[in-house]
DNA sequence: TGAAATAATAAGGTCAGCCATAACATTTTC
DNA sequence: GAAAATGTTATGGCTGACCTTATTATTTCA
């Protein structure tokens, strides 16, 4: 609508969500956008002519500097209607991610600054990301995914980078949110699952969802 | 993205926009929507297809029930976001339909509804448009277009349903708003402009942007 | 009443962003 | 070092909503 396709901004939004600044495989972006590879493939040609993005192939995909200044401003046009959504239309947790993304693609510049303003230019969102600034400027948070700890360890939770309004709904359910702290139970092996104690309560967890819970170790 | 297409939600918004009940030319509507006469009839076509609207050809276009609850639906978060963007967000009274417009066909049900009561249920919209309620029912107002008034008259502006910013940003420079009253100096005739007197001003207005002013007489 | 204006239909084209299938290249893993 | 997994390219197809050009039908009005 400004510029952008819908399809460019969630290819840009995807980048950043999963990468924290490393190269990001094309499967990865075409198992979380929901397309297959081939397509992804096919968008990532495209995207790379606009220069937004640098192909490698086999290797994977990065963000140029002018693809992280359009990503920055995606990602904060979408955090801040989150911010909106949970804060001041009392929506719930799991939900706002989906509802913010529909609203991010039709949101103009002027509507996004107004917006901040009103909010009082909060810098996180409710699922703990950094909100980029106006520039589209920003510092990914400083953790690693849950998926990469050991067992024994205590960390804190940063930020939930989920998508989906199911996988968010269970995190949610099960306190899996930024803010608190969680224990490794336990780590099976081969792609097993985690066993978390969160709130005192003890809850299993994919490798898969524990991917996009960011944390960082915690005393 | 709810069902309905974006192209879909224009059709029905220019229907109730340009109708008080009566049918509308797919002329007017290819004209207001910015399309070529062709494409109008095919896309009335495919919405009689889907039984929002019934075409009868030479005639013109009329709503169904089924599509009249649609429109409203369409028309009540349209209106909403004007209310926010202009009330809370403070952006300015031109800006609005466009920039709702986009919100619009990105807002799910649920949003619709918690924006609805965050905004303390407006009845009415800032452009001086009725809000239909949460069933998509709504009341058409009870006025007419200022072109169709004559020369001496005066009238109390209801509501203007021009769309394009430019136009708005003119009439609203000129303190064409609604709850103003209108003094009609001068009806030129072959089509020509109305001349009135607003707030001790005189405004010279062509006949097309008088369509979209919706007055009542007033003594 | 007949010309002009408007409306409708037909046929064929474009474009973005997907899809599937299939062949081929590279990397990972046992 | 070979098989499995993953990534890439090629080809062809689809859909929605537009477009143009051309033809035909109806209505309006001078």
């Amino acid at each position: 609508m400004f510029q952008l396709s819908e399809s460019t901004e969630m290819y840009l939004k995807a980048m950043v969500e999963l990468s924290n600044r490393e190269k990001v495989a094309v499967g990865r972006l075409a198992e979380r956008l929901n397309v297959t590879p081939v397509s992804a493939n096919e968008m990532v040609r495209r995207l790379s002519e606009q220069g937004l993005m640098t192909h490698t192939p086999y290797k994977g995909v990065a963000l140029t500097a002018k693809g992280r200044k359009a990503a920055g401003d995606v990602v904060r046009r979408q955090r801040l209607w989150e911010v909106f959504l949970y804060e001041h239309l009392k929506i719930g947790w799991p939900q706002i991610y989906e509802l913010a993304c529909s609203l991010e693609h039709a949101t103009a510049p002027e509507v996004t600054e107004a917006l901040s303003i009103f909010l009082g230019d909060p810098k996180t969102c409710p699922r703990g990301n950094p909100i980029p600034a106006a520039d589209g400027s920003f510092t990914p948070l400083e953790g690693v995914p849950l998926s990469t700890m050991q067992a024994g360890m205590t960390v804190s939770i940063l930020a939930v980078n989920a998508t989906s309004t199911e996988v968010l709904k269970y995190l949610f359910e099960r306190g899996i949110l930024p803010g608190r702290k969680a224990m490794i139970v336990d780590a099976a092996p081969l792609q097993g699952p985690l066993t978390l104690r969160v709130d005192g309560k003890e809850v299993a967890l994919g490798l898969a969802m524990a991917e996009f819970v960011i944390v960082k170790s915690a005393p």
